[in-house]
DNA sequence: AATTTAATTCACCGTGTGGTAACAAACAAA
DNA sequence: TTTGTTTGTTACCACACGGTGAATTAAATT
């Protein structure tokens, strides 16, 4: 019968966690630079060997935080479900621009998932590949369900949309630093606006350009 | 008469270029981590007190590094000089793409380019001011041509060239460490032409948009 | 209670970093 | 020749980093 644990001094569950959470709220915080051995440590209020014993290494500790994390799947699953082909053009068109804006949305108020990304361009470590499968998962299932739709497509539907999405993630990791680019003031709501419009501009372009059979857009 | 320069041993505007050029080669060689009092005093073959005596410190000396680059500034002057408005719809089409496409190609093939970018995501520096005033200098005329060439309309130019681009910037920045990203093969031939036609879509989509008077590109 | 096992702490090392003071050598001016 | 200024060198400091060996202490096993 164990009465509600009396405080065990010792819990290597519990300091596992105090790791695994030091990484989250330092990335937070500090920004992937401030990662290390020692500050790690420091933030969990618990002595740096013990990352190497149960993690083995920095690296296996990041990889084992990164593992726990879901940062894309979850902001995809609704579109997962939907049937895309019961919706009018207009619905779809709308739908699309909507799953552009909120993972706009998403890179710019999550400023851990900021850091990830950043930290992921910079330098290649235990990150990489785990991110690189959470990214697949969530966008694989999209592409293919937009192919399905449109088959004959005389435009790269799929190339396009990397464009954009690249270009909004790098959108909000700027707006890191900088208040404006482009003359396009990324930390105000106005700026959010003009950047969902042009969302809407280009679902509504795009989408219309890919159920046109007549091949009108080929390249010299 | 001076002979040619019998070698002096003592030369500050020499030990200057040394030091400047160490910045550039460590950046492409290394990377912009690797930048350093000490990495770029040992790369120039010069004591690291130098830095301080001629730059005030690190910071000085990456100001006036990034001051006598010109890292846009040279890639749009040919727009500059020509007349959009004398171009057919199709040669302006071609042309916006082209100029979409050349930054890319730029941004991918220019390793210092891209450590300079990646550099003033991560931190800001004294290359902050110093690149902001070279991408406004390089874009701000584009842009005013293109609204003076399209005053009335309905969707947001450039709003939708700044996601563009910022979109070629990050893939560019993420084929540093990804050979492919949603699909896109980025360094290989093939997805360089996925690319350009993309953009080619995009141009003749969004221009031709932007020159139909009725205003069909609401936003809810 | 004695002994083994596991969790945690402590103290230390080598290295690389930014930064500075003090000195030495070349050059110019007097 | 002497003096002062500029250019460069040497040596050093304090500190933060990653990493490790050995000691400690709690808990589980016998």
């Amino acid at each position: 019968m164990e009465t509600t644990l009396p405080k065990p001094k010792r819990n290597k569950a519990l300091t596992q966690r105090k790791l695994l959470d030091a990484v989250g709220s330092l990335l937070k915080r500090e920004g992937f630079q401030s990662i290390g051995i020692n500050a790690i440590a420091k933030e969990a209020g618990v002595d740096k060997v013990l990352i190497y014993r149960y993690f083995g290494s920095l690296d296996g500790l990041i990889e084992a935080f990164a593992l726990e994390r879901d940062y894309w799947v979850s902001n995809f699953k609704t579109a997962q479900g939907l049937n895309l082909q019961n919706l009018t053009e207009v619905q779809r068109e709308q739908f699309t621009a909507t799953i552009f804006a909120n993972f706009y949305k998403t890179m710019l108020q999550n400023k851990e998932l900021q850091e990830i990304t950043l930290w992921e361009m910079v330098e290649v470590s235990g990150l990489n590949k785990v991110l690189q499968n959470q990214r697949d998962q969530s966008t694989l299932g999209l592409i293919a369900l937009y192919e399905q739709l449109f088959p004959n497509s005389p435009i790269d539907l799929q190339a396009i949309a990397t464009i954009i999405a690249t270009g909004l993630q790098q959108l909000a990791l700027l707006s890191r630093q900088l208040p404006a680019f482009n003359g396009i003031n990324l930390q105000s709501p106005e700026g959010m606006q003009r950047i969902e419009n042009a969302l809407s501009s280009l679902a509504q372009l795009v989408l219309r350009a890919a159920n046109t059979p007549e091949n009108n857009y080929t390249h010299s």
